[in-house]
DNA sequence: ATACATCATCGTAATATTGCAATATTAAAT
DNA sequence: ATTTAATATTGCAATATTACGATGATGTAT
C-alpha cells in the first residue's frame, strides 16, 4: 500500500529506521559531509557545492533536522547550519549497537 | 522528478546510501535481527515472527540480498537464509568510517 | 524606498516504495 | 502422479520520495 507498517515494529527499529532513512539519500551524506569540512558555519553555498536546486537542498536540509542532526541559527540573511555533535554520537551508538547485536550463527 | 540524480554524487556516497537505504524500513531490520537471533537457519516462521505477508516478506529479503548481506542455501524446500559476516562487517565499517569522519567545526 | 540575496514553502510531475492477492515454481511427502 | 508446503514472481493500488519552478518571507545594501 505504500505506507509502512510501522505499529508491528518496536519503536527502537522504527527509529533506527528513521534515521537510516535520512541516510539513506547520497545528498544528504554529501550535506553532512560538506557542513562537517566547514571551517566555519557559512554553509551558504551548499547549492553550488553540490548541484542540486535551492528548495530541493532546503527539503534534504529538513529531512536532516527532523532527525535532531542540525542545529541552524541565522546570521542575518545567512543561515548557520551545524551539526548537533551530541545527537550525532548518539546515532552513531545506535547504528554500532545494532551492528554488534547481529551475529552469524549457522552455515 | 522522484528519481536521485546519483551521478552527481561519489561512488561512496552512492554506495552507503544505498546500503542505508535497506536498513530504511523496520521490517528490514526486523528480518536481520531474527535471522540473527535464531540458532539455525530455519527461517521458514519470517512471515509468521514479522506479521507482513509472505510476498511482501520476501521482496524484503530481496532488498536485504542486493547489497550481498544474505546467504541463501536451499535445504530441500526450505531456503537457509544466513547472514555474510564478511559483508556484515564490510558494512558496519562503511558506517563507522563516515560518522567518524563527520565532525563539529563551529557553534 | 528599492533592489538584491538567502532561505522556506507551495504546487506539481516523475518515479520509487510498500504491501498484498493471485499465481508460478520447486521440492518433499503420500 | 497428486497433494502439500515453502518461496518467488507478477500485477496492481496506495502512498512516499525526489526534484524543481514559482512564489513568499526576511534581512542587507544601495
Amino acid at each position: 500500500m505504500g505506507v509502512s507498517k510501522t505499529h508491528i515494529f518496536s519503536t527502537h527499529q522504527n527509529e533506527l529506521a528513521a534515521i537510516a532513512k535520512v541516510m539513506a539519500h547520497p545528498a544528504r551524506l554529501a550535506i553532512l559531509q560538506y557542513i562537517s569540512k566547514q571551517e566555519g558555519c557559512i554553509c551558504t553555498d551548499l547549492v553550488d557545492e553540490i548541484g542540486l536546486a535551492q528548495p530541493t537542498i532546503s527539503q534534504h536540509l529538513n529531512e536532516i533536522k527532523k532527525i535532531g542532526l542540525l542545529e541552524g541559527t541565522f546570521e542575518g540573511k545567512n543561515l548557520c547550519y551545524c551539526i548537533d555533535t551530541e545527537r550525532w554520537e548518539e546515532l552513531q551508538s545506535l547504528f554500532q549497537e545494532f551492528f554488534l547485536n547481529i551475529h552469524q550463527n549457522c552455515c
